[in-house]
DNA sequence: AACTTTATTGAAAGCGATAACATAATCGGC
DNA sequence: GCCGATTATGTTATCGCTTTCAATAAAGTT
């Protein structure tokens, strides 16, 4: 059953069963409500595959999440990236578009390319955790449209690239403020990696809020945003006796580690020490205490990044930039500085 | 750049060119070298709509993440599935099939019927929370191929519907066995929804293992799927003074809102009372204490659904039925009873 | 009523692969 | 050195939709 059966069931010639399935002008009415009782007659839908020959189009996008090698589980048990993922196909669904899923690996960009080449999609969006700089090159030197969902930041050829971006350093100086309002003094930040643009931003805000409540900067820890890094930095902080009354996480993991070092130190939170995270996964509810930190709009973000790349498939060449800014979440493992004395110090 | 193109270069016929692309016999080497040279030279990759449209073959699968009413998020959030989803989608890749994802509610099944119809994939799965038999029907009425990864099971039609199926019955046997092997003698469960045919699996496995033990059975709650039956069921159990000194939650959900309450009314967890949890989502690794609970292999279980659905979109008509089994995962929420005695009783 | 417009419709040539069928070249075996 | 059996290669129709260009019908103008 294709439209050259419907063309002639209906008495009419394919064009004009194609103007009605395009939903085009330069139909009679009757006609068209003809043709259309006879398609859903005969259950009729045209051939996708048929179509995009015809049209060098696909209305598909591609998503290639990048397996970090670090990580056994791909977006598996990531905790901000899977609401991430489901909103982009949920934003593609809702204005048309097919999303074809695939995995990858960082070192062999060419799975990518072939999607691409092969006129499979139309435009193609990253996630990853690590460096794609390489691969978005490729990409753009064939002339692909390519959209970036990542918190390291891309520093070349950006003005190509949609990547929805979050204004870290102004989210981190409101996290920052938070535990200054709370009457703290005495805070310490964790940091991510400094190779990671985020990480660095972060650590502005922070700076720059202790810099205008006129207070000193406390122990800086330089970590990576794992929980291994949180642990390491309070363990290190407890020996050496500099362990502040709040500690700034650059992200939740990293809050995460710094809860579990602390309880291991009887210490209480937010009793004794007061903890911000950043990125508000889910797992800040279910620790104890639950975690404050700062809500980073990823869903937002995501469907923003999806819009561009659709648009970039239809042929727009401008990069409208939008920034996001993260929000305060007050939950348990934050408050005023030593409400209880329960040990020494 | 097509495959005339590339025949008029190398000086063969356009059938040679497409026996070196895919792969097939009866080509010259040094005519598939001299080809194939071209061909990377040129940068040539064959256009997969024109493929499809004369293959008749898409050698993609459709996977239909069906909305849940009730949760305002899709697997986003979803601790149990997203594991799932990314597996099925590596487990596509490496076998050479595309993955079309596609987001759908319940009640309108036509999303789904659509893709399969204009023929965008060979073969479709669902993952869903709620009942979608009505949905599988109809896409087994037009003769298509499809799958579901569902924990509520499908009673009918199933001979035709690859589902991969867990023993729940023998794997809450032996999550019961485990806290009856601690020495407990008083043990309540906390069930699922009796629709829910995994719910009554599970309760069935729990009574045969407390029978086979010699013990009665203690005390039962009726509850659906998620925390808030933990909470209720530890609550009334508390008020009617029958709480039990160890409790089979019928999943790792409500373990959590079970030891929420249980914190509530400063009982300790394991010292007082034991918690066994089921499924091993990601949370049970950060609540306080850690969940003991079961393992279900879902990886291994998503793996096979794929190579099933891919067997079927390749023709074959049998499914070949496969049992996975839970396994136990001590963490720190099951102990002996009674270890300490801090307060009354 | 003659003449523009404008709205409808159609014929046929692609789009870029696949595949059935036919043909030419090569290779042993005796 | 001839013949059947393989092995290589080519011709061409087909998959189902889109699209350019042209043609016809209906409607509006003065």
């Amino acid at each position: 059953m294709d439209i050259k059966d419907i063309a002639k069931l209906a008495g009419v010639s394919t064009k004009t069963v194609q103007r009605v399935l395009n939903d085009s002008q330069h139909v009679k009415k009757e006609t068209r409500e003809h043709i259309q009782h006879i398609m859903s007659e005969h259950n009729y839908y045209p051939n996708v595959s048929a179509r995009r020959l015809a049209k060098k189009k696909t209305q598909t996008l591609g998503l290639f999440i990048v397996q970090d090698p670090k990580k056994d589980n791909i977006y598996a048990d990531d905790f901000f990236y899977s609401s991430v993922i489901s909103q982009m196909i949920t934003s593609a669904g809702d204005r048309g578009y097919k999303m074809l899923v695939t995995t990858t690996s960082v070192e062999d960009a060419s799975p990518i390319l072939k999607l691409y080449r092969e006129k499979s999609i139309d435009a193609g969006m990253i996630i990853s955790w690590s460096d794609i700089q390489e691969t978005v090159d490729k990409i753009l030197d064939y002339g692909y449209p390519v959209g970036v969902f990542d918190q390291n930041n891309l520093p070349e050829r950006m003005e190509k690239v949609p990547v929805p971006e979050l204004l870290n350093k102004e989210s981190a100086f409101e996290a920052t403020r938070h535990l200054i309002s709370l009457g703290h003094q005495l805070i310490g930040i964790i940091a991510g990696e400094a190779t990671n643009q985020a990480a660095l931003e972060r650590l502005e805000g922070y700076t720059s809020a202790m810099a205008r409540a006129g207070l000193e900067a406390g122990p800086y820890y330089h970590g990576t945003f794992v929980e291994a890094s949180g642990e390491e930095a309070v363990r290190s902080w407890i020996s050496e006796e500099t362990l502040p009354t709040a500690i700034f996480c650059s992200n939740d993991e990293i809050a995460v580690g710094a809860l579990k070092a602390l309880k291991q130190h009887d210490i209480s939170v937010p009793d004794q020490v007061s903890l911000m995270g950043f990125d508000n996964i889910k797992i800040t509810e279910y620790t104890t205490p639950t975690l404050s930190t700062m809500h980073v709009p990823r869903v937002e973000m995501a469907d923003h990044l999806v819009e561009q790349m659709i648009s970039q498939a239809e042929g727009s060449e401008s990069v409208k930039k939008k920034y996001f800014t993260a929000s305060l979440i007050e939950r348990g493992s934050t408050a005023g500085p030593r409400r209880k004395k329960d040990s020494s110090d």
